[in-house]
DNA sequence: GCTGAAAGATTGGATGG
DNA sequence: CCATCCAATCTTTCAGC
């Protein structure tokens, strides 16, 4: 994708803060604002920023609780699940995966009885075999960045 | 958490881009810009904003393999276990967990070379048992929003 | 491709309703 | 909690290197 270790390091500092403003990113990397805004326009534009996002604390919000959910369906209906179950307002993500199931969701509750309502809706889909929920009872790490570090490895 | 109407659409555009102005959504919301400014200064005094990042398109860099991995571990290691996974440059996320397995990581690699690499590494660290490795072929959702309707239901 | 200056837009914070 | 205000700061463009 033709990225230096200046496009790098200017996303490090917008992956700690994405409000940075360029004025401050030029600063704290000692070039001048117009590369930052280049630089930053041009990852926009080829897609290596999809966007910028706000960390909320979903606990605060009422939705405490999470659950990584593994679920077996059928063959040619996979796919359709797999959307049905995107457009769910409490899934964050929808894999399709290999190995024991065949589509990974993680999705936050308000509570038991939230979720449980929401693993029924799950087996009620057509093509939904069977599900396995494993509950999340604390979370070590939970977000999407990639250090700086394993994106400079040659 | 005495969060209104408000402060869940002010979330809601800042989820959808993160770098508008006060005044954007101001305009966006009819409302004064020193109400966006106010709301959204109480949120990140209170905790319910955390920050503020930017979406990366991990394929375009080079880490296009993404696995969810779920991990046995011996009882009394595994919060440190969690730890020393939260750490590696590769999670994105660590889960403690009920169920099958005791942690679920999910972790982005350049390859299947790396993500072996990776999984080795997970086996050799102590009071690991074993790990299961689900590869994801197909991503149908993966970001961090709780659709606005799911937080504003009663 | 980088820099720095400049015009216009935005922000931080205070004030008063 | 909301609107208005303004000096300080920022975005965006562009000529010059």
């Amino acid at each position: 994708m033709g990225m230096d270790e200046l496009d790098l390091r200017i996303l490090q500092l917008l992956q700690k803060n994405a409000r940075l403003s360029y004025r401050e990113i030029a600063r704290e990397l000692n070039v001048a604002v117009g590369t930052v805004y280049n630089r930053i326009k041009k990852m926009e534009e080829n897609g290596v920023i999809r966007g910028f996002c706000v960390a909320i604390d979903y606990e605060k919000v009422g939705f405490g609780l999470t659950a990584v959910i593994g679920i077996k369906a059928k063959g040619r209906e996979i796919m359709r699940i797999e959307r049905e179950i995107a457009k769910n307002p409490r899934v964050m993500q929808v894999y399709d995966v290999t190995g024991e199931y065949d589509i990974i969701a993680i999705a936050k509750f308000r509570d038991r009885a939230d979720m449980n309502r929401f693993v029924k809706w799950l087996l009620s889909l057509e093509g939904v075999e069977k599900t396995n929920t494993s509950v999340v009872m604390d979370i070590a790490k939970e977000d999407f960045t990639i250090s700086l570090e394993a994106l400079s490895e040659k």
